[in-house]
DNA sequence: CGGCCTACG
DNA sequence: CGTA
DNA sequence: GCCG
């Protein structure tokens, strides 16, 4: 399918992240004079001797030394890929060690190299002096995993054949997820799914690796391989091994084929996990029937509780889709009424992915009809995909559009003083036209903000700021966006197609949305998590301090410049308070403060590298 | 050894 | 408990 | 299970 997005894209046109690589700046060219060539009797003497040789290039990335030959050498990324030949006149020898991590780790030089921050491209050599400062002092870190992910690009289709293990984790989350509860439901009970946290960030690792691992099995062996793996984020000896299995077998008899079967997984000790991690809540969650269970959760309105608690019933087990519409008693006893009922009797359809002309209507009738609204400025409206029509470029089976305005929020007090809501008169002229399923007939779920025009922008004030309570900050709900979640009638086949609305609250908080709602998911909690490693909480509204980053200091720094060539700019936030919008007006401005106002995270700009 | 994303109805 |  |  193409890219339907074409000619509806509404940030800027942008350019590959190649071309706006920053070229080589006046400090980089004065960093490689200062760079000796590769001595080649030295490198080769190393080489003989078998000796580990690191080498850097002059735009600072790191390589093992491999070979020379035609007067070249090839190269191996210290942090894997795929070997790379250069012109000796290009290389610097950092060091020849012998191959033990301590060696290299007591080496002052490489530990040097090793701090600087590389992004992909452009780099820093070692032998520039950084003045010492707060500011260097901040980005002068080992970078964490979160940091080292969102440097990569997660494009929809990795270049190095991962399809099938992308599948195979993606299926073990899923079956995590629907065995355990599915953690967005339990937000008490986050660290319970930690498997299922497991293989979604290691999807997003495969996602974004920049070598093949077949390749480096065939080349170097599993051992070797097993290594590569592990120097990555969030994979560990666990996880590694199973990206393996899979890559080599295609599958993980311990865990994937056991679910398949319907059988509870094992655990690395070999013992079956009977029981999600819930013992010492008293809940008994079994880890059995997961195939069972996750068509049942697939059906609009049943979750993977009601799911678990149909397949898992002792007496009386309902194990599928068509069961379940075999007994309408059944049914009826889970309560969902015309919605769950309308659910299950179009699901089929609904799991059809959406036509690109049929996407392209939804986002086109969507902004005509909210334009022929008689509210104010109407014809500013703006709508947008979202979601995976903006990651893929074209829609799986919903369709997500953010809807926007450059002045005006989305809602409006009438003569009376009361509340109007944009997308309750959009949604009351699309179910007048046919195109939107009222709630009398099917799953249609809408939300607006309750307190809009009681406390505008709630967290601005210092009401809200000083809210702090025991557990985490309960008073930190922002105005949230309208949304509604439903059903589509296509005017074109008259199919039913999910459709998500979202309309951005305010105009200043449009980049937060549609960073949060292109998502993915998984790249959503990956920012999230580096946000609050800068002492941050990061929401579809805005960055805020969460005011505990240093001890004894009631103020968060945060860094929102740091390119070379720019004034650095240091914000200082008070606890709970909000980054002003005017340093983050821009998804690319967002994540350049998540990467302490550098672009370490410019390849995530590109919506179609957000596929984590 | 504590934390694991965040927000709403 | 449900939705993203 | 992995990270800081």
């Amino acid at each position: 399918m193409g890219a339907f997005l074409k000619g509806y894209s509404a940030e800027k046109k942008y350019t590959p992240a190649a071309s706006r690589m920053p070229s080589r700046s006046p400090v980089l060219s004065a960093a490689s004079s200062l760079v000796a060539s590769l001595d080649v009797s030295e490198a080769t003497k190393q080489l003989r001797k078998e000796k580990t040789t690191i080498v850097q290039c002059a735009r600072g990335a790191l390589y093992y030394l491999r070979d020379i030959k035609d007067s070249e050498a090839v190269c191996e990324p210290l942090d894997g890929g795929d070997e790379s030949t250069h012109t000796l006149a290009s290389l610097w020898q950092v060091t020849g060690y012998d191959s033990d991590e301590d060696g290299l780790a007591r080496d002052p030089r490489v530990t040097n190299i090793k701090r600087q921050r590389t992004s992909a491209g452009s780099s820093c050599s070692a032998l520039i002096l950084q003045p010492s400062s707060a500011l260097t002092a901040a980005i002068d870190k080992e970078p964490t995993a979160a940091e080292r992910m969102l440097r990569k690009a997660f494009p929809l289709v990795s270049p190095h054949g991962t399809a099938h293990l992308e599948k195979a984790l993606r299926e073990l989350e899923k079956y995590e997820l629907v065995c355990q509860g599915d953690d967005y439901a339990d937000p008490e009970c986050l660290a319970t799914n930690s498997e299922a946290l497991q293989y979604a960030r290691a999807n997003a690792v495969v996602k974004g690796l920049t070598w093949s691992i077949s390749a480096s099995l065939a080349s170097r062996g599993r051992g070797r391989t097993l290594e590569r793996l592990k120097a990555e984020p969030f994979l560990g000896e666990s996880n590694a091994r199973k990206v393996l299995d899979i890559v080599e077998t295609g599958t993980c008899g311990r865990t994937l084929s056991r679910f398949q079967r319907g059988e509870a997984p094992l655990d690395s000790s070999g013992s079956r996990r009977v029981h999600a991690h819930r013992s010492e809540l008293g809940a008994t969650r079994r880890m059995t029937g997961a195939p069972a269970k996750l068509e049942l959760a697939s059906v609009l309105c049943l979750s993977a509780i009601r799911a678990g608690e149909l397949v898992d019933d002792t007496r009386d087990p309902i194990r599928s889709i068509a069961e379940l519409r075999a007994r309408p008693d059944r049914l009826a006893s889970l309560g969902g009424g015309v919605r769950l009922q309308h659910s299950l009797a179009v699901h089929e359809d609904l799991q059809e992915p959406v036509p690109a002309d049929d996407a392209i209507a939804m986002l086109r009738t969507v902004q005509e009809a909210v334009r022929a609204l008689s509210i104010p400025h109407a014809n500013g409206w703006h709508a947008e995909f979202v979601g995976g029509g903006r990651t893929r470029g074209f829609a799986g089976h919903d369709v997500d559009l953010l809807l926007s305005h450059a002045e005006e929020m989305a809602s409006f007090l009438d003569g009376n003083g009361q509340p109007v809501f944009v997308i309750n008169l959009l949604l009351e002229e699309l179910v007048r036209r046919g195109r939107v399923l009222p709630k009398t007939e099917a799953y249609h779920n809408k939300k607006t903000a309750r307190y809009r025009h009681e406390t505008p922008r709630p967290y601005l004030s210092d009401l809200h700021m000083a809210n702090e309570t025991s557990k985490g900050y309960e008073n930190l709900h922002h105005d949230h966006h309208d949304k509604f979640f439903g059903i589509w009638r296509s005017a074109r086949t008259s199919k039913l197609h999910r459709i998500d609305i979202v309309v951005c609250s305010h105009p200043e908080e449009l980049p937060f949305a549609r960073l949060g709602w292109t998502g993915t998911r998984t790249l959503n909690r990956m920012m999230r998590l580096r946000a609050i490693e800068l002492g941050l909480y990061l929401g579809a509204h805005s960055i805020t301090a969460r005011g505990s980053q240093t001890p004894g200091s009631t103020t968060t720094q945060v860094v929102v410049e740091a390119r070379p060539g720019r004034t650095p700019v240091t914000v200082t936030l008070q606890k709970l308070e909000p980054l002003p919008f005017e340093y983050v007006r821009s998804e690319e401005a967002i994540l350049r403060v998540l990467a302490c106002g550098t672009d370490d995270f410019i390849n995530l700009v590109e919506p179609t590298n957000r596929n984590a």
